[in-house]
DNA sequence: GATGAATGAGGCTTCATTCAT
DNA sequence: CATGAATGAAGCCTCATTCAT
């Protein structure tokens, strides 16, 4: 038995209406998490905004946990993916600037943060969140860590310093930053730059002292 | 007739067996929702952890809520107290390493670290928490400012830095350790190594180099 | 496509099972209140009287208040609608002796008057019920009025009454029976007696003197 | 073991304080059921409102329902004695008139008509009260029965009237107004109005018509 | 596939009542 | 007596989930 073919019978359902289904449902989840956290969102909110009814939630997820864990899985590979913008650049501040930047303006990437929160809070309670969430950062940890000693090698962060060490201690800013865009009103400006301004003392290179 | 007996009818109240009991109270709150978070954490288990009733927590606080409140006021607070530790350090940096060294070893520190993160994802949904947490937060800003720039008039941080850029950035810090805390089996020592490490080179005067 | 199914996706709902669901829950209810009043008498008893899961209710109400109201109204509109029993009678006092006397004898008559009682109790505590209480008296006065005086032009009546004022003072009589119906073993039958010849000779024209 | 002697042990009680605590008890109680009705008024209501402690109830009642009890029976009484104002009356309708007028004026009186929806819905569930309400209208049937034959015997009444027949028939018309009193904004007046009326229509004797 | 209806389990809270002080 | 504290029992309501249509 494939993967791709869990059942023959009956009608051959549309793999593609099934899988924008899928994914309104997924779309209308991260919006109720992110206003009400995973707990206090029911399923009739979810079924409710993305349109369908209660009973049509689960002929797409098994159960509640499950659409918890794939909006999980989906929000930390989104984060991994944010990594990647930082391969090859040109010049490395200027996109770690962009990144940060982009938490605090670009909606995705907002939300994709703000439910970092929740994951994170989830995590304490639900040991498979846990273990994704561990398995994220370790991979996290990695791709930084590669992209800082890249970056390192082009000669523009100090030669000095440990990348995996700075990867760790980013990871931890912005993880901070996270939990700023959570708050109403609270000024994120000011977050990012700071964070920004000492992430660039600790990796410029002696030259751009 | 003594000043402190206002009324001598019936039952005298005991006003420390109250505070007593409900610090108790508290303590298994905390516990319960360190372990399954605010919204998992039934009023049941509170109870349990606390050795009274169901009925008995109402005699202490007014619902639910209230307890979640009183935890999180009680908590910040707590980490606000953190930072009066640095408060006339003859050797800034050393005590800065003490300080998130207890974050992963006082089991005290470390609970208080762990509930925080429960309490910014709450407070995307309850607006009271929010309002502590900023208010909080700002406190928070404000006095670590003050350390940072009591330190740096003593000589012991580079006097370029910005003060309050760096409380923020070491905010952020803080609080994304204080979600590596929550992680199962994670190493923390080496998120608080990075991040003392960041700290150092960003604020080491000179003369350190 | 008929008119008749503008949404023909998924399990098509029967507006007829679930006017019969409502109505049989309003039913139990009804025999629920009148046993227990409204207070007293547990979403439990009545959904168990009514076959379905106390969940079940709150598919047809929104909760216990609604319910009740729906049955106030509902017995408001049954009691003004036996004025109408009056309009055209050809003898005037044989039908208004035939309708007090189905409020002892009728099970259905009889219920409806004994949960007025519990109603007008209701109505000190409930503005909701009061308003609608006060809505329906003025709706029955006029109604009551207004088949006394065409009585009155058909010249069954004493010519020189004012229709209003017997009005209102049959309602005084009809809600003072109903308050008799409500006590055990209580002879019924001399109070519609006394209050029907006072009727009588109140309204009785002369020439039946 | 008589039963004003209960108890000699201890302090031997002060009697009158004692009544006079009982009754400022029953007075709150009274004042709390008007508002809420008996289910829903709290025995913490009830002692707030007597400027006691809960505990302190249970001192003079065995339990709510006794107070209950207490309440309907006392409330009961002072229907009966309202009856006392007929006898002997020197123009009887006149005296009836003032009293149908007490219950629109007169705030105790008021409250103790009131009440007595209250009772009679309660009559429904509690054997005990229906008891009481169903021997307080055997006495009150009496004794209005014996006043009207009294005025009868006067000659202020029409001697072809059935004395009882009329005292069952104002016992509905006056139990008609109690639940007028309990409707906000109702106007009274002409209940009052019309209820009186038929009773001069009914009693008149022939030398007033 | 889709959905209206149904429900068991459980959560928060209240309340009458008891008891030690 | 008087009362603060404690609690078992219950009530209302919600929710994730199932199932017949």
């Amino acid at each position: 038995m494939t993967a791709s073919a869990p059942n023959r019978r009956g009608r051959p359902a549309d793999p593609v209406a099934r899988a924008e289904r899928q994914a309104q449902i997924l779309d209308a989840a991260h919006a109720c998490f992110l206003r009400r956290g995973f707990h206090a969102t029911t399923t009739a909110e979810i079924s409710a905004e993305a349109g369908i009814s209660i009973a049509g939630l689960y002929q797409y997820f098994e159960n509640k946990e499950a659409l918890v864990l794939a909006l999980v899985e989906k929000d930390l590979e989104l984060g991994i993916a944010l990594i990647d913008r930082l391969r090859d650049a040109e010049d490395f501040l200027f996109v770690v600037e962009q990144v940060l930047g982009a938490l605090a303006t670009d909606p995705i990437i907002e939300s994709m943060a703000r439910l970092r929160v929740e994951i994170v809070a989830e995590a304490s309670r639900s040991p498979a969140v846990a273990e994704m969430l561990v398995a994220s950062d370790v991979r996290m940890t990695a791709a930084l860590t590669d992209v800082i000693a890249s970056a390192q090698a082009r000669g523009q962060i100090d030669p000095n310093v440990d990348p995996e060490e700075v990867a760790l201690a980013v990871s931890c800013l912005c993880d901070g930053i996270y939990g700023r865009l959570c708050l109403p009103n609270a000024a994120r400006g000011p977050f990012v730059a700071a964070s920004l301004a000492m992430i660039r003392r600790t990796i410029a290179p002696d030259s751009a002292r």
